[in-house]
Order: C-alpha cells, then sequence, then structure tokens
DNA sequence: CTGAAAGCGCTTACAG
DNA sequence: CTGAAAGCGCTTACAG
C-alpha cells in the first residue's frame, strides 16, 4: 500500500481495481449496459458490493451531462400547503415512488415571482431532471417554460386549455362531481348549491361539470345562483354557506368542491341551527384525514392522492429514460359516512 | 468567434473570458472571497448578470468536496405523515429558509429499516451538506450515524436522553403543558384527565410533565389512572377518551397532547352525550389548520411550527459554514377557542 | 467486449 | 491580489 489512506467512501476506480478492469468497463456494468462479459459483470457487482460503493451523483452528473434528481413543486402559498392536506398526500406518493427508485426528491415551493425566477435560473442551471408541479393555476407559466428548456414535466390536475401541451395526472373530476350527486339525490335532496372551487382551475370546472350533469340527467337542473365559488378554504366555504343559505332558505343539499370547504359549509350549517344531514346534506371533495372526526363525519370523494403521486414520478422516470408520457386519469371513491 | 457554439448556459470560464481574468479569480468573487480587488470583483459581477450566470452544483460539489444540499427527513410511517399537519409546516418553515438562502431542499419519508439503509448509504456517498430530523423516536439511531459520518444534523424536537448529543430545535412543550392545565383550571375544571402522547417520544413526557406541575401548583394532583397515552391519532384520542370516560364519569376537563387526539376526543365526548365545554373542557397542542373548524372549535396550545422549521434550516447552514451551533427552545402560545 | 483518454465545470493549494 | 495547474469522480466517444 502506498497510496495514502482513502479519507472515506469507494470511488469507482477502487471498484474497477478490485474487479481487475477498467474504470470505463466498470462504470459500464453500474449503468447496466449489457455489452459486458458475464464475468466481468459479476466481479464489479461484487467488489461495489463487498467496497459498499455509492456513486457519488455530483460526478455522474458532470460527467453524464445530465441530472436524475427530480423536483416536487407546489406553485401555491405556504400557507395553503400548509393547510390542505391534499399536498401532503401526493408528496407521500411521489417520495415513495422516488424512494422505490432511489431517487432523491427535491422539494419546492413557489409563490412568489421571486420563488419562480429563482427555480427556473436553478433549473436552468441543469439540476434537474424533471419536476411535478402541483396546484397548477390558469396564469402559472412556470411549468412551460421549463418544458421549453428541455426539462420534463408532469402536471398534477388537467391544465387549462383545450389541448394540454403538458402531460398531466388527474383524478376523475367529472366522474366524482358525478357521484357527488348521486349521493345527494339517492338522500333524497331536491333543491341542491354548490361550494365551487377557484375558477382558474380545471378541477373547479370539471367537477362541477359532472355535478350539473348528473342532476340535470335526473331532472335537477341547477341554477346559477345556487353555484358560487370559494377558495378551498374552510373560510370560504363557511362564508359561501351562509351566503346560499341567507338567499335560500329552501337548500337541502350542499356539494363543496373539497373537503376544507365542506368542513367550513358544516359550521355554517351548525350556528344556522340546521341538522346535517337530515335539513341539509353535505357532500366534500379529497377525503382529508380529518373528515372522518366531523360533526358529522364526512361523505365525501376520495381523491388516490398516493397514488397520483406515484404516478407523476414514473411518468417523470420514463420521461427521464427517453420514453414517451401520456396523461393519465384515475378514479376516484364515493366513501359515504354521516353528512349524506 | 471561432469557438462553436455553446449549446446552453454560460460557464464560469465565460464569465471569466468576459471580465478579463482567471477562472480562479472569477471563482473568488463568486464565492464572495474578500482577497479581489474591487475592479476584478465588479468586473466579474457584472459579467456574471449579462450572462445570466448559474453555477453548476455538481461541478461545485465535485471541486470542493462538499455538498450544500439538505434534507428535510420525516422519520415516521407515510401514513402519519400525511395525516397529521405538522410536519407539513414544518416543512414549509424549512422550505421558505432554505429558498432564501438560495439552497435547495431534499425531502425524504424513512419509515422501514431498508429505507433507513438507503438513506444513510446516500448520506455516506457524500451527496448531503445537513439533514434535520422530524419525529425522533427513542430507538431511532440515523441521525447519530449521520452525525458520526460528518455531517451535521439538527433534530425537531428535544432527543431523549440526559444530555442530548444533537443539537435541537424544540418548542417549550413544559411550558405549553403548564398552560394547558392552566385554561382548564380557570375554566373551573377540579377533575381533569390527559391523553398523552406516545412514551417514546419526549414532547409527551414534557408536556404531561408541565400539565401535571401546574396542576399541583393548584391543588389538583393527577393520578395515574387519568393520564392514559395515544398514539397521536384522532382514532387513538376516541379511544383513549372513551375508556377515560367510562372508568370515570366525573372527569370535567381533557388535555390531549395534540389536535388530532384531541379531535377524536371531541368525537367520544359528542357520542356520549358530554357537551363541550360545559360538561367536559377539552385542550389540544399543535393548532392545526382545522381545530377552528371544529365543533366545538378547539382551545389549544400552538407550536410555531414554521418557526422551527425556519429555525433548524438556519442552524444547519450555519453549522455548514463551520459555525457552533446549540439548541433553541420556542415559545408555544395559547389560543382560547371554545372547547375550553 | 474492453481500455486509454478526454472532458464535464468547478475549487483550491501553490507560486508569484 | 492573481493565474496556471491539478484534481474532484464519473461518462463516453474512440480505437481496438
Amino acid at each position: 500500500m502506498v497510496r495514502p489512506a482513502r479519507t472515506h467512501a469507494a470511488t469507482l476506480d477502487d471498484v474497477a481495481a478490485r474487479a481487475g478492469v477498467s474504470r470505463a468497463t466498470a462504470s459500464r456494468v453500474l449503468a447496466g449496459s449489457s455489452k459486458v462479459s458475464e464475468r466481468a459483470q459479476q466481479a464489479v457487482r461484487d467488489a461495489a458490493t463487498e467496497l459498499s460503493y455509492v456513486a457519488r451523483q455530483a460526478a455522474r452528473e458532470l460527467a453524464g451531462g445530465r441530472s436524475d434528481a427530480i423536483a416536487f413543486v407546489v406553485s401555491e402559498t405556504r400557507e395553503r400547503f400548509f393547510a390542505d392536506p391534499f399536498f401532503a398526500g401526493v408528496l407521500r406518493g411521489a417520495q415513495a415512488a422516488a424512494s422505490d427508485h432511489r431517487r432523491q426528491l427535491m422539494f419546492a415551493i413557489v409563490s412568489t415571482d421571486d420563488d419562480r425566477a429563482r427555480f427556473e435560473e436553478y433549473a436552468a442551471g441543469g439540476h434537474l431532471g424533471g419536476a411535478m408541479f402541483l396546484s397548477v393555476h390558469a396564469n402559472e407559466h412556470l411549468p412551460g417554460r421549463l418544458e421549453r428548456l428541455g426539462i420534463p414535466v408532469v402536471l398534477a390536475g388537467r391544465p387549462p386549455g383545450r389541448r394540454p401541451a403538458l402531460p398531466f395526472v388527474s383524478p376523475d373530476n367529472v366522474a366524482g362531481g358525478r357521484s357527488a350527486a348521486h349521493v345527494l339525490i339517492e338522500r333524497g335532496c331536491r333543491h341542491v348549491a354548490t361550494i365551487a372551487g377557484p375558477p382558474d382551475m380545471t378541477a373547479s370546472g370539471d367537477r362541477l361539470l359532472g355535478f350539473r350533469a348528473e342532476l340535470a340527467e335526473h331532472g335537477l337542473p341547477l341554477s346559477d345562483e345556487l353555484v358560487v365559488a370559494g377558495d378551498f378554504s374552510p373560510d370560504s366555504g363557511y362564508e359561501v354557506a351562509r351566503g346560499l343559505l341567507a338567499r335560500d332558505p329552501g337548500i337541502d343539499g350542499i356539494f363543496a368542491a373539497n373537503d376544507l370547504m365542506a368542513l367550513g359549509a358544516l359550521r355554517a350549517l351548525r350556528e344556522a341551527g340546521r341538522s346535517v344531514p337530515d335539513d341539509v346534506a353535505v357532500v366534500g371533495f379529497d377525503d382529508v384525514p380529518l373528515a372522518a372526526q366531523a360533526h358529522p363525519p364526512l361523505t365525501t370523494v376520495r381523491q388516490p392522492l398516493e397514488a397520483m403521486g406515484r404516478q407523476m414520478t414514473r411518468m417523470l422516470l420514463d420521461a427521464l429514460d427517453g420514453l414517451p408520457v401520456t396523461s393519465v386519469t384515475l378514479a376516484t371513491e364515493l366513501v359515504v359516512r354521516d353528512s349524506a
């Protein structure tokens, strides 16, 4: 041993030396190339294991000219990220899939234009293999810009516009809206209202579309005064519900486009002395963790949050491998509890 | 221009050339070294701006031998990460601080031994500048192992043991427990119980300690039968509350060690036909986003989640700069609503 | 199938 | 204060 003691972890050269091959061959084996003899493959793999070799991501990235880190970016205020379990649910799935594929997940919240500029700059610096975007509003241009930079992008939710340019993963919002209408009708409701989501998100429109269609097919057209948008926060649900109730006391069913607003509506109904579901039935959307603790426990349309996260990660990894990627819609599930 | 067109972003050489200095000098300026002439500094900065230069993290890491990426790691099940807004709150703060310092945040959940091994391997690969750990249970050894690898670590919450080896950021759980007891006493409660947290987390013990101390100082000793541990989930809160009520119908106040359990307790009380706060007052801990929507709106002890996240990130960055780091305890705040 | 060699873009002693 | 040079650990044409 003439070389000075290595301070730390094994390097590719160490592996190659131990395996008795060149660094190039070792690299090929570890990269999964098939054009290497069985013998060499075995030797390299054994050496790597014995030395518990871990490739330096930085070196690999520098040499290869590309990064395989993927980013989970929430384009919302930090406040909403915190308040809505939706994000954590998808994040959980994305992280699980990334971990399964031994990828690291980068986490970012971009809520200001400054954040956006920073993130774009970072991405332009070549540090990103791909990015998934959560909560994309109509005026959000960052995903498109990244795409143009050559960075694979996947969106959570269908982007606005007829022919979406970017691949997305979405729950079946239309079917979800239908099922909400369905429970309400079954419950005997005949005069329903809805607390819609923000108009600049397709999820809002799609849920409303399905809700309205199902209602219409049962001879219960939904008039425009009974459709009022909230902003997905509990307080907006509370306010909208109050307004609705004041204007039209005959309402006997409410569909809120997400659980947070449904919970706010429940509070408004309580204060107004209306019992749920007897006087007014309520259906939410999401199935947040606390939906079951509500009073009464909330009937809701469950989004497959974890599956959405996993799916987005997989699509990004596919894109990184040069595979074609197409949008996916995942089924929702009605969870019947006591509120409707 | 004889050189072939650059495909992409500007490199340090480009900046140096444009500024009329050597690459070394350009590097020094951008690294913030003071031993460079004003003239050169200005020239380099201008050139960098004009070229909208962004340093390649990978190259920097490779050359410098260290990484400045910091990891946010949750050592809990993915399920709990999703169910408890606590994590999202701290994550929000950590991300904000990282972004302010132009650092990327790595996100990981380690819930199995396999996850742990994978993460340690990754860290050992030199990819990490530092890591903060959330939800550290008594038998969690990963933080210590990273520390021994020379990677700065900060914990959320005081680790078990008398003389914690690792720096931490913690809410003042003892004071928080005291303030919970205080409201209950003020409310006129004389026979209180507590749904404690998991015994393997110091937060549980500390909250109980404060709660008990305050009670005792008011001549209201807390007997052991009135202390039952849950696991921080709503269902455990529900179950424990039911058991408590069945065993001792005279209970007139309950302190739950987190809001999720408090919400479960509220449900149990409702089912038992006990009114809150008149029959039984309830205090939680955390101030989760939905605490205000509960029935009745929950009185609780707020943890400064975002501040905790920010603080942990700052400590990690300090450690990366070679500065000494010491543990910090942050004040909690009583939020009085209707449940107590 | 395999190796020698160049190069990815930076940082940092080492000499001025 | 500044530059030439070596080197971080890999990948990938280029020749066998």
